[in-house]
DNA sequence: TAGTGGTCTAGACCACAGC
DNA sequence: CTGTGGTCTAGACCACTAG
């Protein structure tokens, strides 16, 4: 008995729920009953149920029971890695290339203002290529208050992002996707028909309440694909 | 005190980290120093930091201690409501129209190989409408061997996403995202200039690896944002 | 090898929602 | 009211691993 039982017991229940022999509004059994079935502890085995109602699969109810849950939102994980790491996932070659570097103080409005930093920032813009054809394009704010650090490097080999990853903790951050067809410029950048559709992320990064970096991302379309899986319960499968 | 103790410890520890006073690498207090400043039982400080490892903020080394995790990957929980619940959440009236309804047998290949399912289906395409404005357009299958139940309906009234939610447990689902410019017959399903860029997004679901539905909705690029945020701790803030 | 986290026990009391 | 889940205790033994 390697696997805890804890674990053991979680993947069981989890089991009788996606076969789908324990539908939704279903009351599985009370604690008392499988602490008796299991022949252990009651909190061994409200551990277990208690990370299938973390993980969604069940409602817990005092006095009433625990019951399987009745999904009625899509929740998904997204994993979106530095774009490096994205482009090798592909098995592609990466590349990298700093078109613009300058110091500039942080806007009020839109976008930026929403970061919750005025002062001095640094303002990036930049490409990746995946096997040498553009991958993606990013401009970029780093809120220098925040990340004084940032200052002093040299941006022209390191891609900003890689390096925030490193140095800096985050705690915090909202993404918006949307579709966006790329103007003259964008589609030199990316090598496109201008109006080409281009799939854009906005990422806003905090630290603690303090904005720490604003960065859009703009993909050819055809390019890139975002991937959300979900999978309620990580238990035995 | 109404908030359980494990909680208000978790509270505690997390927002050591979040406000940058515990960097990533730093190892935090042991579990037997938790027990006697808190005066309580280890068991109840391990709940507390098991709570941060599975959020993410730490990490968890037998004999070594427990370390602020270093962030590396960008991880987000984004949550798709279905569509009449999204346009709504907006403030706008939802409109429903049904374009075609015909039972087809399901493809082996393409986007509909990966749902694992072969046989008898249905396919269904409609029109989700904000304010009296295509909001999107969507394309969808569904498996009839695991949803036979949905033979039967006349989804004229009720789109079939709700009524899926309604009728039908999944566990599983994967989700994809990407950018796409409108063809002649979307354009005009959207009212929309042909090549406009439009967001495509494109969900399986399962149910204990059986397929259910594939779905393939379009929306028109400036009309939709697909809003992710990353909170990794719920505690205290 | 010593000390950490990981797991588990056999109790206990409580809040609270259903009956 | 009754019985459920929610929380907590004061122990215990184990697995693993860093020193």
């Amino acid at each position: 008995m390697s696997e805890p039982l804890h674990q053991r017991i979680s993947a069981e229940l989890a089991a009788n729920i996606r076969s789908g022999e324990w539908p939704p509004g279903y009351r599985i059994p009370f604690e008392h009953e499988l602490k008796a079935r299991y022949g252990c502890a009651r909190a061994t085995v409200s551990k277990a149920v208690e990370a299938l109602a973390a993980a969604g699969l069940v409602e817990r109810r005092r006095r009433a029971g625990t019951f399987v849950a009745h999904p009625h939102v899509q929740a998904a994980v997204v994993e979106i890695a530095d774009i490096r790491t994205e482009v090798e996932k592909r098995g592609q070659s990466y590349g990298y290339e700093l078109l613009s570097r300058r110091p500039r103080n942080l806007r009020h409005g839109g976008d930026e203002g929403r970061l919750n930093a005025a002062g001095p920032g640094l303002a990036l813009v930049c490409r990746h290529f995946a096997n040498g054809r553009p991958f993606a394009v990013e401009d970029r704010v780093i809120n220098l208050e925040a990340v004084p650090e940032a200052r002093d490097v040299d941006f022209s080999k390191t891609p900003p992002g890689a390096w925030l990853l490193d140095h800096v903790a985050w705690s915090e951050a909202e993404h918006r996707i949307a579709a966006t067809g790329a103007d003259a410029t964008l589609a030199a950048q990316l090598d496109v028909a201008p109006g080409h559709a281009c799939l854009r992320l906005i990422r806003w990064t905090w630290r603690g309440g303090e904005g720490i970096t604003l960065v859009r991302q703009i993909f050819p379309g055809e390019a890139y694909d975002l991937v959300a899986r979900f999978t309620p319960a990580s238990f035995g499968g």
